[in-house]
DNA sequence: ACTTATTTTTAGACAAGACTAAAAATAAAC
DNA sequence: GTTTATTTTTAGTCTTGTCTAAAAATAAGT
């Protein structure tokens, strides 16, 4: 009489929800089976009780594990990685959108957030928010089928000499790195121009709204630009 | 230097927050010690899980608790109470009138929101929702110092033959009462007209919008109005 | 290829929060 | 004022998610 949906009625805990987040993003830098001791890392957490929880989540069909082999997700482990996710960019366009904060304080708020059992709500979250499709840091929001727009973007530190771009997103969101851009007026829509290019250390000269300044090797290859002309 | 804030810097669990609320609820319409009983049922668990965590609460001095006594609220006790409870009805407020979801809807998912922790996230909501003084069902909204401004109201089946009144909050807020109110088209801002009393099983005929209609004791018993002339 | 180093897994333990079953205290009944 | 009933607490167990320490498997070094 009724369909099973094997993705249906699984309850997970905020834990299981984490681990599938967190597996998710590693795998997506490296395609290949993730390993056990970059998860614990990952969640700031030991080894030994990755394993335990890995086992836990392959009987539960969420991940596939062989010992010593490293995890994937199965799809519908990708599937709930990616709802969570999700969440929480919606969550974080409201935070920043509507509640005054900026982009380097939302990330623990909506950690919190995207655990929040609710279909209904995550729908009406993103009709509020008028179906936005990229969170404050520029990350990519996965649409209600789960389909994420994989990002086709450069860095800027792979510009050339002279060329113009536009900033669109962040790789790394730790609040120290966002609150320095802040302090250089670096934010997302930024037009920017590549002055100059030292071979020595990678840094770069770069005009933004008038001024040129230099930004080390280590900034520029965190920022998602598109570039112009 | 600094001073010390004992209700700072505790962090509870969701687990600790909900027995906090309970026995808040609890001891609120009954002004002595609550029992351990109560607590479960309001729970919905066993009367030696509530001894366990009874005990933890007061090592924590969040209750005062003697064996066989009951336990009550200390003021960092209640302190927190109020504060989740702001938290919960702030969320309420904000799913109905900007998320689409119906008075019958909310409870659930303000259960899951009313614990995420930042001080900022509440502001900001107060601010965003306009400063409500109420939530869906007409319970008022504590302040940011955890002050309530206590109900004077009265219920519906107190009022006298012919008497006017507004409908302004609903004592159960279960789903069946709420949708019950809907499907008879009650709802917060009605104007109600006594127009007749039954002695036999103390229900009532009123007038609302027009139409005359019969409820019973058990509904005008759950209402709160405030009189009108 | 054999030894060393690293990674991963097992085994055993712990804290939180819950449960059952039985004992102790309080309340009710006659 | 005993006896009965109810409430509450203890004692012991379970699950979830974590940990440490030790064992097993894999990877690296020469």
């Amino acid at each position: 009489m009724s369909i099973y949906l094997p993705n249906m009625n699984i309850e997970l805990t905020h834990t299981e929800e984490n681990y599938l987040k967190a597996i998710f993003s590693l795998s997506s830098s490296l395609p290949k089976a993730v390993s056990t001791n970059a998860i614990a890392e990952k969640l700031q957490t030991k080894a030994s009780s990755v394993t335990d929880m890995v086992k836990k989540l392959a009987d539960k069909k969420l991940v596939d594990y062989k010992k010593y082999q490293g995890v994937f997700l199965t799809s519908t482990g990708e599937g709930i990685a990616v709802k969570v996710i999700r969440k929480h960019r919606l969550w974080e366009v409201f935070l920043v959108k509507h509640l005054n904060f900026s982009w380097d304080e939302v990330h623990e708020i909506a950690e919190q957030l995207e655990h929040v059992k609710s279909i209904k709500l995550t729908k009406e979250l993103d009709r509020f928010l008028e179906y936005p499709t990229n969170d404050p840091h520029g990350d990519p929001i996965p649409d209600e089928n789960g389909n994420i727009t994989d990002r086709t973007d450069v860095m800027l530190a792979s510009l050339e000499l002279n060329e113009s771009c536009l900033l669109i997103g962040v790789k790394d969101s730790s609040r120290s790195f966002l609150k320095y851009l802040d302090s250089s007026n670096i934010k997302l829509g930024s037009i920017i121009q590549v002055m100059a290019k030292e071979d020595f250390d990678n840094s770069m000269k770069i005009e933004l709204e008038g001024k040129v300044f230099s930004i080390s090797h280590q900034i520029s290859k965190n920022l998602y630009v598109k570039k112009l002309d």
